[in-house]
DNA sequence: CTGTATCCTGTATGATACTG
DNA sequence: CAGTATCATACAGGATACAG
């Protein structure tokens, strides 16, 4: 046998592909585009409004790369004018859990990251002035 | 007064901090590098080590960025040669069971991603050759 | 050992206009 | 409404050399 251990699949080994499932939703736009679908099925339209400051370029890139990796369906409704609906897919579903999670961190703790934000700033600007 | 509804701190508003907070772990290592500090202490090298793929000048960048909204603490032994040990702080340590979570996602569901993805480039390729 | 300073490249992101 | 195409830019990220 050429390699010993177990494989041990790790996302600290940049040869696995569990690298590459966290780098998956790494982006500025993976995570919200996810948690919106979380709590429910959207439109290319409706995501637009619900995640703040996405172009639609952005949007359409991110659903296209979480669709192929199974995260989420697209639903074509074949019609004219066009009716697309994304959803989550079994695994996306498994997904949303902890990104929720994330969210609801964010959304408690961003008055500590301003504040330590802050203080760090200041004590730069001190060691500065006095070299 | 100016505005009715309440604030509701929301990632999904751009204005929001919150947002700013979801952006500070979406980089390619913040996540990686707070996982393995939840595993222990630790200092640049050993660090450098469990990351894999890090660059020392990202590793520090990051660091430095971590450190500088509170998430981790930066104890310089001030010897020679140094001694740094980083570590989660209070703040930090809340992130680490949800980035934890995440990292466990990842290393469960990363097959079904690969899968996934072959799935889709295969069609992709089909409708390719017969346009 | 830990960190800084450059230089350099690709990718991510964004603004705008156009198509079915 | 949903999506593509094009152009332009900023920034992340990497390689290397050097410093305290």
């Amino acid at each position: 046998m050429a390699k010993r251990s177990k494989p041990e699949p790790s996302v600290f080994d940049e040869t696995c592909s569990a690298r590459h499932a966290l780098e998956l939703i790494a982006g500025k736009w993976p995570m919200l585009i996810l948690s919106a679908l979380a709590e429910s099925p959207m439109r290319h339209g409706a995501l637009m409004r619900r995640v703040g400051g996405v172009s639609q370029k952005m949007l359409t890139q991110t659903l296209r790369d979480l669709e192929r990796n199974g995260l989420i369906t697209r639903q074509d409704h074949q019609c004219v004018p066009p009716h697309v609906e994304y959803e989550l897919s079994a695994l996306g579903g498994t997904l949303a859990g902890a990104l929720i999670e994330l969210d609801r961190w964010a959304e408690h703790n961003f008055p500590q990251l301003d504040a330590a934000r802050e203080r760090f700033d200041a004590a730069q600007r001190r060691s500065k002035r006095r070299p």
